[in-house]
DNA sequence: CCTTGCCAACTGGTCCAACCAGTTGCTACC
DNA sequence: GGTAGCAACTGGTTGGACCAGTTGGCAAGG
């Protein structure tokens, strides 16, 4: 059994984020002072402050000495790494994110074309063939109804060298913030992106445009690509604010 | 004189942040202990641990009970929020940014076309006329050739209402990072947008679009918008990586 | 009565000192 | 020579104390 310690600190962290994010205490609250929550969560003040301060670097809450640490709107205040920590099991958050990155993607992908060296290309060409065998492997082995992770995880560095092509830092770090934590629902990715993963024409469509610098074949193949998982997104329905 | 007391801790974290986004330390290096690193900014250990949790926290070191704190690659851990730490000299930054705002842009112009309440249309109706008025103010006063920061506010209430009328958190979050600490660079941003700002007939065309429901337009719009600012960040060249 | 000023009781900010709990590497024993 | 174990690191946690701002009520003055 894995013990997994977790930092008090830490505990005190999520807890806290875990209110703020799900609304249980409004923008413009103040939280309690931080004896009360040594006190409350039986753990020393300084591993409290630890807490708050991570709260204050998120954008979550704002400190002021003498004064009341008070919650703020992280609607407006708060950056995209917030998404990850969002209730996942809010689908329209999933939505969200995947028309960010769906944006984002197509982006990528002319630029990417527009911009890529020969090194890139050479990693592109690398990583496509590594994704198109992974794909036969799990075509083969688990049927074309259920994409593993394994699959998932090649297609994720096929973009990831796209990202990296485009030269823009930007991008790699909306990137970045995009993916963190998503390993946690790795398993129901797979759902929803099941239709893009296993569109091998426009994969290879993609990777042919970039590496022959046309940024317009390229654009159209990522948004065809990510137009998958978006469908498998309900549709029809825009997402929740 | 505003005294402008920072925390001990906020000084450690700015100077190791630093020491990490410039390239000082590198990715895979060990930084000091905290024992040793109180010693030299000749503070508590306390501030120093306060400090390295927000280092954590941004992604930009791993901590590890017993071995030492190692300082991660940000390209690859960091997440958006980093954007606006990074050199602000460095005009391949500045470019980037504004690639990806281009392209968040456009998207956030269909989807707020397609679907934003009366509500929402009654505010994006609202912020225009102000956004307009601001502009005839600052043309009179200042001449067309130098915009003020109002006018830069007016214009970012402007895109906040569409982007909350997209109803996507990740849009909003996402133009949350791009925003956070801009108006420390406000001046400067203020020349690089100029001629986006001064549009005023394709304001009042993504507007319209808008209000119209018409995506198409309101995407073709805000393209024409922030290319104007593409074309003044060295257009000929791509970003620095 | 109302205004004004001060002080006490909060709040967060910082420090010291100690100890617990992992990791690492050298050393001394087998 | 190999290995068990001890020491000397590392971060994790605690307690207590004090400094420094903010806030609000209470009392003296108008």
């Amino acid at each position: 059994m894995p013990d997994a310690r977790v930092p008090v600190s830490t505990v005190v962290y999520d807890a806290l984020r875990a209110d703020i994010l799900s609304g249980r205490v409004r923008p413009g609250d103040g939280i309690p002072s931080e004896r009360t929550l040594s006190e409350r969560f039986e753990v020393n003040r300084h591993a409290v402050r630890e807490a708050v301060k991570r709260l204050q670097q998120a954008g979550l809450v704002q400190v002021s000495h003498g004064g009341a640490t008070r919650v703020l709107d992280w609607r407006r205040t708060g950056g995209l790494e917030l998404l990850v920590d969002l209730p996942p099991e809010d689908v329209g958050v999933a939505r969200a994110a995947y028309e960010l990155r769906a944006c984002i993607a197509a982006d990528v992908a002319a630029r990417a074309a527009a911009r890529a060296t020969d090194e890139d290309r050479a990693s592109l060409a690398a990583r496509a063939a590594a994704f198109a065998a992974a794909r036969e492997h799990c075509v083969a082995t688990d049927g074309p109804v259920s994409p593993g992770p394994a699959l998932l995880d090649a297609y994720r560095e096929l973009w990831d060298v796209l990202v990296d092509a485009t030269g823009n830092i930007a991008y790699r770090l909306a990137y970045n913030s995009l993916l963190h934590g998503e390993d946690a629902v790795t398993a129901v990715a797979v759902i929803y992106l099941r239709d893009e993963l296993l569109d091998a024409e426009t994969t290879d469509a993609l990777v042919a445009a970039v590496l022959d610098s046309d940024a317009d074949a390229a654009r159209a193949a990522a948004a065809t690509l990510t137009a998958h998982t978006l469908t498998a997104l309900s549709p029809t329905e825009a997402p929740s604010r």
